[in-house]
DNA sequence: ATTATAATTAGACACGTGTTCAATAAAATC
DNA sequence: GATTTTATTGAACACGTGTCTAATTATAAT
């Protein structure tokens, strides 16, 4: 049994006017009255399909979200050395987010739930652990390894929200540069 | 010149009632028109003083945020070892958000706007930053440098969040511990 | 104590929210 | 094509939002 073709239109309808209002007005600023009068759906419709404004813009997030893990996946040059390796993960999320900057520049907003922030962690977290259990042959307890990881995966984002604060004036080439010299940094702390 | 009486008792009695409701419901429940009436203030009246819920609700992150400020300045045994060194600096905001564990449940909330996040990152990023300058003698620009503290902030800060989704489950000694071990860890990345 | 200043108030306004209802229209099933 | 099923609709409801007035009251200044 396949969806409603109602369904199917209502949905389109709003997503179309989400993303025609998101040109002019900042997403906290859109009502659901406003969406519904764009769309030609009556408001309790919306209702019928989603919570709230966030809860349709979520399903917007879910494409961008499958779009880096399709990313993520395609294949590339794997070597043996680790730096060059992480390198070319995360560098494939730099340009990712470069690609969809209108969108991260929403989700990185200070007005946005951090439940945005927190499916981008969930998505680089899940390639963090990949890249750390492949390559890490030191055997650690996993509750040390669930903080190992966001405690990286979190410093990739750390670069992301400097990124995002200096408006992404900062090329990818140069944000590369400067990933490989804080991977290969004589850390103060050590 | 001194604040008005009657502008002190406004304010003190929204956060009040304020304080009272958090106990009983989440943050983002919490309607303006309901603070009102707890605290007996006409709502035109908020309107003088605060934007919004969130608007009252960033005075109290400010008193919070103080304390970290403070907690951070007090003397303690400062050692030459550098490790040792971030070691403490952490350790003290690793106690903090303990001490404040009621407060930070809110603040890394799915629903919660990522400002105030965002103020806890600006706050540990200047204490990041005074611990790198000091004890970093290599010279890197500015710009490097950016990119170097936002990370190595949000890497710390990545510990809190694996700390809040584990309900601060795991005892500070351990974290203190986990935190020792990721520093001196010969990173998979290296 | 009197006066000047400024905060607070009640009331109203148009609009948004979230929910419910019976009526209708569109799609799926037979 | 007729029938059943289900999504959508419009209307209404109580409540919240943000803004504005004029009247009142508390505080500060004299």
């Amino acid at each position: 049994m396949k969806k409603d073709l109602r369904v199917i239109k209502t949905q389109e309808s709003l997503r179309k006017a989400l993303f025609t209002l998101l040109k002019t007005k900042p997403l906290e600023t859109i009502t659901i009255a406003e969406l519904c009068r764009l769309a030609r759906i009556n408001r309790g419709t919306f209702y019928l399909h989603y919570k709230d404004v966030h809860h349709l813009f979520k399903s917007y997030v879910e494409v961008i979200v499958e779009d880096l893990k399709l990313s993520y996946r395609e294949p590339y040059n794997k070597t043996n050395n680790n730096i060059k390796f992480i390198k070319a993960d995360m560098i494939r999320i730099f340009h990712h987010v470069n690609n969809y900057r209108d969108f991260y520049q929403i989700v990185f907003d200070e007005h946005i739930p951090m439940m945005y922030f927190y499916m981008l962690f969930d998505t680089v977290r899940s390639f963090m652990k990949e890249s750390i259990d492949d390559y890490t042959f030191e055997k650690v307890s996993s509750v040390q390894m669930d903080y190992y990881i966001s405690y990286q995966t979190n410093a990739i984002l750390g670069m992301l929200i400097e990124w995002h604060r200096q408006d992404y004036s900062t090329p990818i080439k140069e944000l590369n540069e400067q990933l490989l010299e804080i991977l290969t940094f004589k850390s103060p702390f050590r």
